[in-house]
DNA sequence: AGCACGCCGACT
DNA sequence: GTCGGCGTGCTC
């Protein structure tokens, strides 16, 4: 038997059915840089056609006949390291991604390449027979003209664009005759950034010396050697600003041998205004308390999980703190998450006075290259805190301690595109094997955490008191069925009415919510009810002021907006959040009152402006979205008015109850920030409602036990996995005909015996909430069972079996487990 | 998925 | 005979 070095690659164009570790030869010149963790570029399939894939381990095996050969290595060094590796492999049998999907990612945006193919014209032998073979080929004779125009050379994309579709059959047509050849170059799309640096080729006195005498005549050559002996090895934009000194001017002297030139690397971080550092910590009891306990977890090496559920106000960023500077003590290295919106820059200036250069912030404001240089920077060991929102957990850090998830119930920490990880996941896989401690902070925790919790699989830790012991607001809960069988069909009711006059009168700030996510305008015909669709999608575009141009959402579709009705020339009008509507209201009460508004049409104005205007300017009212709801804390608020609390509460999804307790409490929690004490009043239809009450009450022990009793009778998490199946294609019977085979295969599936004892129920297919994106059609089974591992092992061979079918080409089928939408 | 090979029908 | 339609099967 002959052997060889082979490596295992994961190749990027292996789509999920064929997905698996690829074996490749070494070739000799590249036995000393294929080492795991490496990109590569490796022919794959039957056209040869080269793509990108990551060695994930080498070893010498049996050098057989198919295998293929290893084209070129991308990296200097590895950009994954073994333990990466094995993090990939565990994503793809959790998320049913292929590895190349979990690498990328794992890894920086910034860090991946774009490839171009070159084709280019070979020099014939024989001119006349070449003629002739280019002759025979269909386009051919136009190709090779266009190449001979270029230089002799193009890449595919524009060749194609000028030859059509059938441009890869007639290059390779000639590829095979030999008239032309093909190159794939990779670029990456970030470059690393270098400076030029100078320094003195020689002792200071002998380059003064030769400067010298020329002083008068050459003062800027003067002024650089002067700069360069005292200041040493300078970049040479830094060696212009000061002396005005021009590169010619550099150059010049380098070329006289008297300073010498060099390439560092700069890393394009952004600034933070350095605070001084922060003072010391005090922490109350209870925070005494939960830090010593997450610390003696720390101890033990044990990757166990804390909640930490302290009420808002209770100062859990203090705990989070104080925890990484013990963390930072013992020489580990920490991970803070916050959710999408949460990341404020009194956030990362709050880090940053605390840990200086040692904190590095991955936030969503980040350019390409700056997420990557920090990237580079934790790599290199320069860093030892990262705060950053979801995707931060892959920060490659040594030596990791502790991971905090703050308010980890939010839903922006699972990610919205494939691999649909959940960073709760991810963290807790890391702590684990990391031996870590995993925190998950949160005011109103999510169901699945808080029963880990009850059940003693995570350690409990609370904290009940409000910073400085400010009571929690009272609430009202208005009635809004009584508010309309006394005749006022208004947005306000007669409580909320009265409650807004009474700030008014004291000059104290109030807060409306509308509970509406979005802050999307439409256009509807007045006349004949129509509303303009995506073309696309089953949905309502959404109108831009800014542009004056309707847009969908989904896939991106944008046209000119009309005000005439295309099906019946009636006149278009605006149906918006339903803001503009309750300042109408608004005036209508109060005619001589200022009233701030934030939606799609102040959005242009910046949010942040808004909200400095409404705190400067002590501006009674303002009036928002959920938008508003998170993060605000404002000192003068006492009055914060839920318009609708019942608006998300019946949604079709087993988190609405939750989520709704969680807005309530969040938006109920904002009023009485200061000194004064805050009310809140709660409008509703159904103020018999649990949520509702327990939100009105912010009793979130009785939400906890009510929700979960019910979680446990209709089967949602955590006493049962949801599955989702989503089939898409573009001819909608063949989708539902093919949904219908997916449900079939899951029947057949819940009669094996190692899946039947979970109990399995099959729902669909139905068709999904939004039936058509980008043309495609979706349905959706579902299959609620448990998420183990011989589950997501049926499940993966489901995928497989489906995709290999023929009968369902174009299809596609995607499962994601305890879904967002 | 993406690509080549192969087996049939319509044509110079 | 040959060109090109799509059905079939593999990807180290």
């Amino acid at each position: 038997m002959e052997t060889a070095e082979i490596v295992k690659v994961a190749v990027s164009a292996a789509p999920y059915s064929i997905d698996k570790p690829y074996d490749y030869i070494v070739p000799k010149e590249l036995q000393e840089a294929a080492v795991p963790g490496v990109r590569v570029l490796v022919p794959f399939g039957r056209g040869n056609r080269l793509s990108e894939g990551v060695i994930l381990a080498r070893e010498n095996g049996e050098k057989l006949e198919t295998i293929k050969g290893l084209r070129c290595v991308l990296d200097k060094e590895p950009v994954l390291s073994g333990k990466e590796i094995a993090l990939a492999l565990w994503m793809r049998q959790r998320y049913f991604c292929t590895l190349f999907e979990a690498i990328r990612t794992i890894l920086p945006a910034g860090l991946w390449y774009g490839f171009q193919e070159i084709w280019s014209i070979v020099e014939p032998n024989d001119a006349a027979a070449m003629q002739e073979t280019v002759e025979s080929i269909p386009h051919g004779i136009e190709v090779i003209e266009y190449l001979t125009e270029s230089g002799g050379r193009s890449d595919f994309e524009t060749l194609e664009s000028t030859f059509g579709s059938d441009t890869l059959k007639t290059l390779k047509a000639l590829q095979k005759a030999q008239v032309v050849s093909c190159e794939t170059a990779a670029k990456r799309k970030i470059q690393d950034k270098t400076r030029r640096m100078a320094e003195l080729a020689m002792s200071a006195e002998e380059a003064l010396a030769i400067v010298e005498p020329k002083r008068r005549s050459a003062p800027a050559r003067y002024a650089v050697i002067e700069l360069l002996s005292t200041a040493g090895r300078t970049s040479c934009s830094e060696i212009s600003y000061y002396t005005g000194a021009s590169l010619a001017t550099l150059k010049g002297l380098e070329k006289a041998g008297i300073i010498a030139f060099s390439q560092e690397e700069t890393l394009r971080l952004p600034t933070i205004e350095t605070e001084e550092s922060g003072p010391d910590i005090v922490l109350n009891q209870e925070q005494q308390q939960a830090l010593e306990s997450v610390m003696s977890s720390i101890q033990a090496e044990s990757g166990a999980v804390t909640l930490l559920h302290g009420v808002t106000g209770s100062g859990k960023t203090q705990v989070y703190l104080r925890l990484v500077q013990e963390i930072l003590n013992q020489g580990k290295t920490a991970i803070v998450l916050v959710p999408e919106i949460a990341l404020t820059p009194q956030m990362m200036r709050k880090f940053s006075s605390y840990f200086g250069s040692k904190v590095a912030m991955l936030h969503s404001s980040l350019k390409l290259s700056e997420r990557y240089d920090q990237w580079k920077r934790i790599r290199r060991g320069e860093v030892d805190v990262v705060l950053g929102t979801r995707s931060a957990i892959f920060a490659p850090l040594d030596r990791l301690g502790l991971i905090v998830i703050d308010e980890e119930q939010e839903g922006s920490y699972r990610s919205e595109n494939p691999p649909r990880y959940d960073t709760r996941d991810i963290a807790k896989y890391l702590c684990a094997r990391e031996k870590a401690v995993l925190l998950l902070g949160s005011a109103t925790p999510s169901i699945e955490t808080a029963q880990a919790a009850e059940e003693g699989r995570y350690q409990k830790l609370l904290l009940r008191q409000r910073y400085n012991q400010k009571a929690l607001p009272n609430v009202i809960i208005a009635d809004l069925r009584e508010e309309v069988r006394k005749g006022n069909p208004g947005l306000i009711s007669e409580v909320l009415r009265k409650e807004l006059e009474e700030n008014l009168s004291r000059g104290e700030q109030s807060i409306l919510f509308l509970n509406r996510r979005g802050s999307s305008r439409m256009l509807l015909c007045g006349e004949c009810g129509y509303v303009p669709e995506c073309p696309r999608c089953s949905v309502a575009m959404t109108y831009h002021s800014a542009n004056n141009r309707l847009m969908c959402h989904y896939c991106n579709h944008s046209e000119r907006a009309s005000d005439v009705c295309p099906e019946c020339g009636g006149k278009m009008k605006f149906i918006g959040s339903g803001t503009q509507r309750i300042e109408e209201e608004l005036h209508e009460l109060f005619p001589d009152t200022a009233i701030l508004r934030m939606d799609a049409d102040t959005v242009t104005a910046g949010h942040e402006k808004i909200l400095q205007t409404f705190e400067k300017e002590r501006v009674p009212i303002l009036i928002g979205t959920q938008m508003v709801a998170k993060g605000l804390d404002f000192e003068n608020v006492t009055l914060v008015g839920v318009l609708s609390a019942d608006l998300s509460l019946y949604i079709d999804h087993y988190q609405a109850a939750e989520r709704t307790f969680d807005l309530l409490t969040q938006v109920v929690g904002r009023a009485g920030r200061g000194e004064k004490q805050g009310r809140a009043v709660i409008q509703t239809y159904t103020p018999g409602n649990d949520v509702i009450r327990f939100a009105a009450q912010q009793n979130y022990e009785a939400f906890f036990q009510s929700e979960l009793r019910m979680r446990r009778l209709r089967r949602y998490p955590p006493y049962a996995d949801l599955f989702t199946f989503t089939v898409s294609g573009s001819e909608e019977s063949r989708v539902l005909r093919a949904a219908a085979s997916v449900r079939a295969s899951l029947q057949q599936m819940a009669g094996i015996p190692e899946l039947s004892k979970t109990e399995p129920e099959i729902l669909g297919p139905a068709p999904a909430p939004i039936l058509k994106v980008n043309n495609r059609y979706r349905y959706r089974c579902v299959w609620i069972g448990q998420n183990n591992k011989a589950t997501r092992e049926y499940i993966s061979w489901l995928l497989k079996t489906f995709a290999r079918d023929h009968t369902n080409r174009g299809l596609n089928l995607f499962v994601d487990c305890n879904t967002t939408e």
